[in-house]
DNA sequence: GTAAAAGTGTTAAAAATTTAACATTGTTAA
DNA sequence: TTAACAATGTTAAATTTTTAACACTTTTAC
Protein backbone atom coordinates (compact mmCIF):
# COMPACT_ATOMS: atom_id res chain seq x y z
CA UNK A 1 0.00 0.00 0.00
CA UNK A 2 1.03 3.22 -0.93
CA UNK A 3 0.86 6.00 1.80
CA UNK A 4 -2.56 7.01 3.12
CA UNK A 5 -3.32 10.72 3.55
CA UNK A 6 -3.06 12.12 6.94
CA UNK A 7 -6.89 12.68 7.45
CA UNK A 8 -7.46 9.37 6.25
CA UNK A 9 -5.22 7.78 8.91
CA UNK A 10 -6.71 9.81 11.57
CA UNK A 11 -10.67 8.94 10.20
CA UNK A 12 -9.49 5.21 10.14
CA UNK A 13 -8.68 5.54 14.49
CA UNK A 14 -12.04 7.10 14.41
CA UNK A 15 -13.99 4.35 12.36
CA UNK A 16 -12.48 2.00 14.95
CA UNK A 17 -13.44 2.85 17.92
CA UNK A 18 -17.20 3.60 15.96
CA UNK A 19 -16.94 -0.17 15.20
CA UNK A 20 -15.53 -1.35 18.79
CA UNK A 21 -18.60 0.04 20.01
CA UNK A 22 -20.98 -1.66 17.35
CA UNK A 23 -19.22 -4.98 18.50
CA UNK A 24 -20.10 -4.38 21.71
CA UNK A 25 -23.48 -4.21 21.00
CA UNK A 26 -23.53 -7.30 18.82
CA UNK A 27 -23.92 -6.15 15.93
CA UNK A 28 -22.00 -7.76 12.81
CA UNK A 29 -22.39 -5.99 9.77
CA UNK A 30 -22.41 -1.95 9.12
CA UNK A 31 -23.04 0.32 6.07
CA UNK A 32 -20.55 2.86 5.01
CA UNK A 33 -23.86 5.16 5.19
CA UNK A 34 -23.79 4.49 9.39
CA UNK A 35 -20.22 4.67 10.06
CA UNK A 36 -20.65 8.35 8.18
CA UNK A 37 -23.46 9.20 10.43
CA UNK A 38 -21.77 8.75 13.80
CA UNK A 39 -18.45 10.93 12.62
CA UNK A 40 -20.83 13.14 10.27
CA UNK A 41 -19.01 12.87 7.19
CA UNK A 42 -20.17 11.56 4.14
CA UNK A 43 -20.81 7.93 3.13
CA UNK A 44 -18.89 8.45 -0.40
CA UNK A 45 -15.94 9.58 1.88
CA UNK A 46 -16.04 6.02 4.38
CA UNK A 47 -15.92 3.92 1.16
CA UNK A 48 -12.87 6.34 -0.14
CA UNK A 49 -11.45 5.10 3.21
CA UNK A 50 -11.80 1.89 3.24
CA UNK A 51 -11.07 1.87 -0.55
CA UNK A 52 -7.62 3.13 0.06
CA UNK A 53 -6.53 0.48 2.52
CA UNK A 54 -8.20 -2.04 0.13
CA UNK A 55 -10.81 -3.31 2.05
CA UNK A 56 -13.83 -4.41 0.11
CA UNK A 57 -17.37 -5.18 1.84
CA UNK A 58 -20.33 -7.48 0.81
CA UNK A 59 -22.87 -5.60 -1.57
CA UNK A 60 -25.88 -4.88 0.19
CA UNK A 61 -24.75 -6.28 3.59
CA UNK A 62 -22.05 -3.51 4.51
CA UNK A 63 -19.50 -4.14 5.68
CA UNK A 64 -17.67 -6.98 8.08
CA UNK A 65 -17.18 -5.10 11.68
CA UNK A 66 -14.87 -7.53 13.10
CA UNK A 67 -12.97 -7.66 9.81
CA UNK A 68 -12.90 -4.22 8.97
CA UNK A 69 -11.22 -3.57 13.01
CA UNK A 70 -8.98 -6.27 12.79
CA UNK A 71 -7.83 -4.61 9.09
CA UNK A 72 -7.32 -0.98 10.70
CA UNK A 73 -5.69 -2.92 13.35
CA UNK A 74 -2.96 -3.82 11.33
CA UNK A 75 -2.50 -0.75 9.41
CA UNK A 76 -2.01 1.63 12.09
CA UNK A 77 -0.86 -0.49 15.20
CA UNK A 78 2.48 -1.48 15.34
CA UNK A 79 2.74 -5.54 15.73
CA UNK A 80 4.32 -5.22 19.20
CA UNK A 81 2.36 -2.33 20.21
CA UNK A 82 4.37 0.87 21.24
CA UNK A 83 4.82 2.03 24.82
CA UNK A 84 3.85 5.57 25.91
CA UNK A 85 4.51 7.87 28.74
CA UNK A 86 3.24 10.73 30.55
CA UNK A 87 5.23 13.86 31.39
CA UNK A 88 3.08 15.75 33.82
CA UNK A 89 0.63 14.15 36.56
CA UNK A 90 -1.17 16.52 37.25
CA UNK A 91 -5.44 16.98 36.24
CA UNK A 92 -4.77 16.50 32.54
CA UNK A 93 -2.34 13.97 32.61
CA UNK A 94 -4.55 11.68 35.30
CA UNK A 95 -7.36 12.72 32.74
CA UNK A 96 -5.26 11.07 30.00
CA UNK A 97 -4.88 8.10 31.86
CA UNK A 98 -8.09 6.62 33.36
CA UNK A 99 -9.30 7.80 29.77
CA UNK A 100 -7.38 5.03 28.24
CA UNK A 101 -7.30 2.12 30.88
CA UNK A 102 -6.67 -0.58 29.39
CA UNK A 103 -8.60 0.91 25.69
CA UNK A 104 -5.87 -0.44 23.36
CA UNK A 105 -3.84 -3.24 23.63
CA UNK A 106 -0.87 -1.68 21.25
CA UNK A 107 -0.52 1.46 23.23
CA UNK A 108 0.47 1.19 26.49
CA UNK A 109 0.69 3.74 29.48
CA UNK A 110 4.02 2.40 30.70
CA UNK A 111 4.81 5.24 33.15
CA UNK A 112 4.49 8.56 34.23
CA UNK A 113 6.74 11.66 35.86
CA UNK A 114 6.26 14.53 37.68
CA UNK A 115 8.68 17.13 39.78
CA UNK A 116 6.04 16.84 42.60
CA UNK A 117 7.84 14.71 45.58
CA UNK A 118 4.30 13.83 47.10
CA UNK A 119 3.59 12.44 43.27
CA UNK A 120 6.93 10.82 42.58
CA UNK A 121 6.76 7.05 43.87
CA UNK A 122 3.30 6.53 43.86
CA UNK A 123 1.10 4.50 41.32
CA UNK A 124 -2.12 6.37 39.48
CA UNK A 125 -4.40 3.91 37.86
CA UNK A 126 -2.30 1.70 37.66
CA UNK A 127 1.13 3.56 36.23
CA UNK A 128 3.92 4.40 38.07
CA UNK A 129 4.81 7.97 38.53
CA UNK A 130 8.98 8.47 38.68
CA UNK A 131 10.53 11.60 38.80
CA UNK A 132 11.64 13.63 35.93
CA UNK A 133 15.15 12.88 36.78
CA UNK A 134 15.12 9.45 35.68
CA UNK A 135 13.51 9.82 32.45
CA UNK A 136 15.80 8.83 30.03
CA UNK A 137 16.60 5.37 32.04
CA UNK A 138 13.23 4.83 32.24
CA UNK A 139 12.82 5.17 29.01
CA UNK A 140 15.36 3.44 27.50
CA UNK A 141 14.40 0.88 30.33
CA UNK A 142 10.83 0.30 29.40
CA UNK A 143 11.54 0.80 25.62
CA UNK A 144 9.54 4.03 25.50
CA UNK A 145 8.79 5.88 21.83
CA UNK A 146 5.97 8.26 22.54
CA UNK A 147 5.66 10.74 25.05
CA UNK A 148 2.58 12.98 25.94
CA UNK A 149 3.31 16.99 27.42
CA UNK A 150 0.86 17.27 30.04
CA UNK A 151 3.05 19.95 31.99
CA UNK A 152 2.13 23.64 32.55
CA UNK A 153 2.90 25.59 29.76
CA UNK A 154 6.65 27.28 31.17
CA UNK A 155 7.97 24.02 31.35
CA UNK A 156 7.04 22.70 27.45
CA UNK A 157 9.96 23.74 26.02
CA UNK A 158 12.38 21.99 28.67
CA UNK A 159 10.41 19.50 28.77
CA UNK A 160 11.08 18.58 24.98
CA UNK A 161 14.24 18.59 24.95
CA UNK A 162 14.63 16.43 27.85
CA UNK A 163 12.01 13.93 25.90
CA UNK A 164 13.91 14.06 22.68
CA UNK A 165 17.30 13.69 24.70
CA UNK A 166 15.83 10.62 25.85
CA UNK A 167 15.48 9.07 22.89
CA UNK A 168 12.08 9.55 22.15
CA UNK A 169 10.67 9.19 18.65
CA UNK A 170 7.08 10.84 19.19
CA UNK A 171 5.34 13.67 20.92
CA UNK A 172 2.10 14.89 21.77
CA UNK A 173 2.13 18.57 23.35
CA UNK A 174 -1.08 19.15 24.94
CA UNK A 175 0.88 22.19 26.55
CA UNK A 176 -0.45 25.70 25.21
CA UNK A 177 3.34 26.35 24.06
CA UNK A 178 4.89 25.35 20.98
CA UNK A 179 7.71 23.54 20.80
CA UNK A 180 10.28 22.55 18.57
CA UNK A 181 11.96 18.93 17.52
CA UNK A 182 14.85 18.14 15.46
CA UNK A 183 13.97 15.93 12.26
CA UNK A 184 13.15 12.51 12.98
CA UNK A 185 10.67 12.89 15.51
CA UNK A 186 7.02 12.90 15.13
CA UNK A 187 5.63 16.34 16.86
CA UNK A 188 1.46 16.31 17.39
CA UNK A 189 0.21 19.33 19.14
CA UNK A 190 -2.88 20.40 20.80
CA UNK A 191 -4.22 23.64 21.96
CA UNK A 192 -7.37 23.32 23.58
CA UNK A 193 -7.88 27.20 24.41
CA UNK A 194 -7.89 26.99 20.00
CA UNK A 195 -10.52 24.48 20.06
CA UNK A 196 -12.09 26.64 22.21
CA UNK A 197 -12.28 30.06 20.44
CA UNK A 198 -13.24 28.16 17.24
CA UNK A 199 -16.29 27.03 18.83
CA UNK A 200 -16.60 30.74 19.99
CA UNK A 201 -16.02 32.45 16.69
CA UNK A 202 -18.50 29.73 14.87
CA UNK A 203 -20.97 30.50 17.70
CA UNK A 204 -20.79 34.36 17.33
CA UNK A 205 -20.79 33.93 13.22
CA UNK A 206 -24.02 31.94 13.42
CA UNK A 207 -25.79 34.81 15.56
CA UNK A 208 -24.63 37.81 13.27
CA UNK A 209 -26.06 36.06 9.96
CA UNK B 1 -14.84 40.91 5.29
CA UNK B 2 -15.66 37.63 3.18
CA UNK B 3 -15.38 34.08 5.00
CA UNK B 4 -12.31 33.30 6.54
CA UNK B 5 -10.91 29.64 5.86
CA UNK B 6 -11.85 27.70 8.32
CA UNK B 7 -8.01 26.83 8.94
CA UNK B 8 -7.09 30.60 8.96
CA UNK B 9 -9.65 30.78 11.88
CA UNK B 10 -7.43 28.33 14.15
CA UNK B 11 -4.18 30.09 12.84
CA UNK B 12 -5.39 33.35 13.75
CA UNK B 13 -6.14 32.12 17.73
CA UNK B 14 -2.49 30.55 17.60
CA UNK B 15 -0.71 33.73 16.17
CA UNK B 16 -2.87 35.72 18.77
CA UNK B 17 -0.94 33.41 21.63
CA UNK B 18 2.55 33.32 20.47
CA UNK B 19 2.15 37.15 20.13
CA UNK B 20 1.14 37.74 23.49
CA UNK B 21 3.81 35.81 24.59
CA UNK B 22 5.98 38.14 22.40
CA UNK B 23 4.46 41.09 23.79
CA UNK B 24 5.23 39.74 27.59
CA UNK B 25 8.41 39.56 26.14
CA UNK B 26 8.59 43.05 25.30
CA UNK B 27 8.76 42.60 21.76
CA UNK B 28 7.19 45.20 19.44
CA UNK B 29 7.83 44.17 16.09
CA UNK B 30 7.36 40.09 15.08
CA UNK B 31 8.37 39.10 11.46
CA UNK B 32 5.66 36.67 9.41
CA UNK B 33 9.23 33.93 9.60
CA UNK B 34 9.36 34.06 12.92
CA UNK B 35 5.69 33.93 13.58
CA UNK B 36 5.87 30.85 11.49
CA UNK B 37 8.83 29.72 13.12
CA UNK B 38 6.87 29.20 16.30
CA UNK B 39 3.73 27.75 14.57
CA UNK B 40 5.80 24.69 12.23
CA UNK B 41 4.51 26.39 9.42
CA UNK B 42 5.63 28.74 6.18
CA UNK B 43 6.37 32.51 6.34
CA UNK B 44 4.42 32.37 3.32
CA UNK B 45 0.92 31.34 5.16
CA UNK B 46 1.08 33.17 8.26
CA UNK B 47 1.77 36.51 5.13
CA UNK B 48 -1.33 35.26 3.83
CA UNK B 49 -3.78 34.85 7.07
CA UNK B 50 -2.50 38.46 7.33
CA UNK B 51 -3.84 39.39 4.01
CA UNK B 52 -7.12 37.80 4.44
CA UNK B 53 -8.10 39.87 7.85
CA UNK B 54 -6.50 43.19 5.69
CA UNK B 55 -3.44 43.50 8.43
CA UNK B 56 -0.68 45.26 6.62
CA UNK B 57 2.77 44.90 8.13
CA UNK B 58 5.94 47.49 7.73
CA UNK B 59 8.11 46.71 5.11
CA UNK B 60 11.37 45.64 6.76
CA UNK B 61 10.11 46.23 10.28
CA UNK B 62 7.66 43.27 10.08
CA UNK B 63 4.19 43.46 12.18
CA UNK B 64 3.47 45.07 15.13
CA UNK B 65 2.57 43.28 17.48
CA UNK B 66 0.20 44.64 19.33
CA UNK B 67 -1.87 45.93 16.57
CA UNK B 68 -1.77 42.80 15.08
CA UNK B 69 -3.70 40.81 18.73
CA UNK B 70 -5.93 43.88 18.93
CA UNK B 71 -6.84 42.93 15.19
CA UNK B 72 -7.38 38.98 15.74
CA UNK B 73 -9.07 39.99 18.91
CA UNK B 74 -11.60 41.99 16.65
CA UNK B 75 -11.59 39.20 14.55
CA UNK B 76 -12.42 35.65 16.62
CA UNK B 77 -13.79 37.34 19.72
CA UNK B 78 -17.11 38.52 20.36
CA UNK B 79 -17.55 42.26 20.84
CA UNK B 80 -19.38 41.25 24.38
CA UNK B 81 -17.90 38.10 25.24
CA UNK B 82 -18.84 34.67 25.58
CA UNK B 83 -19.75 32.75 28.50
CA UNK B 84 -18.70 28.89 29.12
CA UNK B 85 -19.64 25.75 31.10
CA UNK B 86 -17.67 22.44 31.65
CA UNK B 87 -20.31 19.78 31.94
CA UNK B 88 -18.09 17.10 33.80
CA UNK B 89 -15.48 17.77 36.96
CA UNK B 90 -13.64 15.30 36.76
CA UNK B 91 -9.75 15.18 36.14
CA UNK B 92 -10.31 16.96 32.62
CA UNK B 93 -12.69 19.66 33.72
CA UNK B 94 -10.14 20.74 36.09
CA UNK B 95 -7.63 20.67 34.22
CA UNK B 96 -9.19 22.85 31.91
CA UNK B 97 -10.51 25.37 34.14
CA UNK B 98 -6.85 25.96 35.92
CA UNK B 99 -5.30 25.37 31.98
CA UNK B 100 -7.84 29.12 31.49
CA UNK B 101 -8.04 30.74 34.26
CA UNK B 102 -8.21 34.20 33.59
CA UNK B 103 -6.52 33.38 30.13
CA UNK B 104 -9.30 35.41 27.75
CA UNK B 105 -11.53 37.87 29.02
CA UNK B 106 -13.95 37.21 26.06
CA UNK B 107 -14.27 33.65 27.28
CA UNK B 108 -15.53 33.16 30.51
CA UNK B 109 -16.15 29.86 32.40
CA UNK B 110 -18.75 30.67 34.40
CA UNK B 111 -19.88 27.50 35.42
CA UNK B 112 -19.49 24.05 35.78
CA UNK B 113 -21.79 20.64 36.58
CA UNK B 114 -21.44 17.63 37.86
CA UNK B 115 -23.46 14.63 39.12
CA UNK B 116 -21.28 13.59 42.52
CA UNK B 117 -23.18 15.18 45.21
CA UNK B 118 -19.21 15.93 47.01
CA UNK B 119 -18.75 18.75 44.15
CA UNK B 120 -22.04 20.38 44.17
CA UNK B 121 -22.22 23.33 46.15
CA UNK B 122 -18.22 23.62 46.10
CA UNK B 123 -16.26 26.30 43.83
CA UNK B 124 -13.28 25.15 41.85
CA UNK B 125 -10.57 27.43 41.03
CA UNK B 126 -13.23 30.22 40.69
CA UNK B 127 -15.76 28.39 39.25
CA UNK B 128 -18.84 27.06 40.97
CA UNK B 129 -20.03 23.38 40.42
CA UNK B 130 -23.88 23.12 39.88
CA UNK B 131 -26.13 20.18 40.00
CA UNK B 132 -26.73 18.77 36.31
CA UNK B 133 -30.63 18.90 37.26
CA UNK B 134 -29.51 22.88 36.92
CA UNK B 135 -28.59 22.88 33.74
CA UNK B 136 -31.19 24.27 32.19
CA UNK B 137 -31.64 27.61 34.57
CA UNK B 138 -28.34 28.54 34.82
CA UNK B 139 -27.42 28.88 31.20
CA UNK B 140 -30.41 30.69 30.97
CA UNK B 141 -29.81 32.84 34.24
CA UNK B 142 -25.88 33.00 33.21
CA UNK B 143 -26.46 33.52 29.25
CA UNK B 144 -24.35 30.86 28.64
CA UNK B 145 -23.38 30.33 25.06
CA UNK B 146 -20.92 27.35 24.82
CA UNK B 147 -20.50 23.81 26.91
CA UNK B 148 -17.66 21.69 27.17
CA UNK B 149 -18.71 18.34 27.58
CA UNK B 150 -15.89 16.26 30.22
CA UNK B 151 -17.90 13.58 30.85
CA UNK B 152 -17.30 10.01 31.07
CA UNK B 153 -18.31 8.50 27.27
CA UNK B 154 -21.49 6.93 28.42
CA UNK B 155 -22.71 10.28 29.27
CA UNK B 156 -22.30 11.80 26.20
CA UNK B 157 -25.19 11.53 24.06
CA UNK B 158 -27.39 12.31 27.14
CA UNK B 159 -25.54 15.46 28.03
CA UNK B 160 -25.38 16.58 24.50
CA UNK B 161 -29.15 16.28 24.12
CA UNK B 162 -29.47 18.47 27.57
CA UNK B 163 -27.02 20.66 26.49
CA UNK B 164 -28.97 21.52 23.48
CA UNK B 165 -32.61 21.45 25.58
CA UNK B 166 -30.79 24.15 27.23
CA UNK B 167 -30.20 26.73 24.51
CA UNK B 168 -26.75 26.31 24.53
CA UNK B 169 -25.30 27.36 20.91
CA UNK B 170 -21.58 25.70 20.61
CA UNK B 171 -20.49 22.39 22.01
CA UNK B 172 -16.98 21.60 22.27
CA UNK B 173 -16.84 17.38 22.88
CA UNK B 174 -13.82 15.82 24.84
CA UNK B 175 -15.54 12.65 25.11
CA UNK B 176 -14.59 9.69 22.97
CA UNK B 177 -18.09 8.65 22.04
CA UNK B 178 -19.41 11.23 19.05
CA UNK B 179 -22.74 13.08 19.36
CA UNK B 180 -25.63 14.63 17.20
CA UNK B 181 -26.42 18.07 17.48
CA UNK B 182 -28.95 19.87 15.71
CA UNK B 183 -28.88 22.64 12.69
CA UNK B 184 -28.04 25.38 14.48
CA UNK B 185 -25.61 24.36 16.99
CA UNK B 186 -21.98 24.27 16.29
CA UNK B 187 -20.32 20.95 17.34
CA UNK B 188 -16.64 20.31 17.82
CA UNK B 189 -15.16 16.87 18.59
CA UNK B 190 -12.06 16.25 19.76
CA UNK B 191 -10.64 12.76 20.69
CA UNK B 192 -7.38 11.93 22.25
CA UNK B 193 -7.03 8.55 21.56
CA UNK B 194 -7.08 9.52 18.00
CA UNK B 195 -4.53 12.39 18.65
CA UNK B 196 -2.01 9.72 20.30
CA UNK B 197 -2.70 6.82 17.72
CA UNK B 198 -1.90 9.31 14.96
CA UNK B 199 1.53 9.98 16.91
CA UNK B 200 2.27 6.20 16.88
CA UNK B 201 1.64 5.51 13.20
CA UNK B 202 3.75 7.78 12.02
CA UNK B 203 6.36 6.70 14.61
CA UNK B 204 5.99 3.08 13.37
CA UNK B 205 5.93 4.46 9.64
CA UNK B 206 9.14 6.54 10.31
CA UNK B 207 10.70 3.01 12.01
CA UNK B 208 9.79 1.60 8.79
CA UNK B 209 10.95 3.63 6.00
C1' DG C 1 -38.76 -13.97 -13.56
C1' DT C 2 -38.25 -9.23 -13.94
C1' DA C 3 -38.10 -4.49 -12.41
C1' DA C 4 -36.88 -1.53 -8.73
C1' DA C 5 -34.16 -0.52 -4.88
C1' DA C 6 -30.14 -0.27 -2.12
C1' DG C 7 -25.90 -0.98 -1.48
C1' DT C 8 -20.56 -1.02 -2.99
C1' DG C 9 -16.26 0.51 -5.66
C1' DT C 10 -14.07 3.77 -8.59
C1' DT C 11 -13.11 7.45 -11.68
C1' DA C 12 -13.63 12.22 -12.42
C1' DA C 13 -14.67 16.85 -10.94
C1' DA C 14 -14.77 20.40 -7.51
C1' DA C 15 -13.33 22.76 -3.56
C1' DA C 16 -10.16 23.92 -0.08
C1' DT C 17 -5.58 24.59 1.30
C1' DT C 18 -0.77 25.22 0.76
C1' DT C 19 3.17 26.59 -1.69
C1' DA C 20 5.70 28.99 -5.17
C1' DA C 21 6.83 32.98 -7.80
C1' DC C 22 7.54 37.47 -8.11
C1' DA C 23 6.75 42.51 -8.04
C1' DT C 24 7.46 46.11 -4.77
C1' DT C 25 9.86 48.96 -1.50
C1' DG C 26 12.29 50.60 2.53
C1' DT C 27 17.05 50.01 4.49
C1' DT C 28 21.82 49.28 4.64
C1' DA C 29 26.44 49.60 3.07
C1' DA C 30 30.07 50.55 0.01
C1' DT D 1 23.90 57.53 -4.77
C1' DT D 2 23.39 53.41 -6.04
C1' DA D 3 23.48 48.46 -5.67
C1' DA D 4 22.34 44.62 -2.80
C1' DC D 5 19.41 42.95 0.54
C1' DA D 6 15.48 41.68 3.23
C1' DA D 7 11.19 42.07 4.12
C1' DT D 8 5.96 42.47 2.68
C1' DG D 9 1.69 41.69 -0.35
C1' DT D 10 -0.45 39.27 -4.01
C1' DT D 11 -1.37 36.46 -8.00
C1' DA D 12 -0.87 32.02 -9.87
C1' DA D 13 0.20 27.15 -9.58
C1' DA D 14 0.30 22.86 -7.15
C1' DT D 15 -1.31 19.83 -3.90
C1' DT D 16 -4.51 17.78 -0.89
C1' DT D 17 -9.02 16.73 0.35
C1' DT D 18 -13.81 16.29 -0.46
C1' DT D 19 -17.73 15.53 -3.23
C1' DA D 20 -20.18 14.06 -7.25
C1' DA D 21 -21.29 10.79 -10.78
C1' DC D 22 -22.04 6.50 -12.20
C1' DA D 23 -21.27 1.54 -13.32
C1' DC D 24 -22.13 -2.67 -11.16
C1' DT D 25 -24.45 -6.36 -8.31
C1' DT D 26 -27.25 -8.56 -5.04
C1' DT D 27 -31.61 -8.54 -2.79
C1' DT D 28 -36.40 -7.54 -2.52
C1' DA D 29 -41.07 -6.92 -4.23
C1' DC D 30 -44.37 -7.79 -7.27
Amino acid sequence: MKHLPHKTIERLSQYRRALLLCLEKGKTHIYSHEIAKIQHITAVQVRRDLMLIGYTGTLRKGYNVKELIDLIGNIIDSEEGINVTIIGMGNLGRALINYFAGKRSKLRIVAGFDTNPDKIGNTMSGVPCHSIEQLKEVVAAEDIKVGIMTVPADYAVDTAELLVKAGIKGILNYTPKPVNVPEGVYLEEYDMITSLEKVAFYVKLQETD
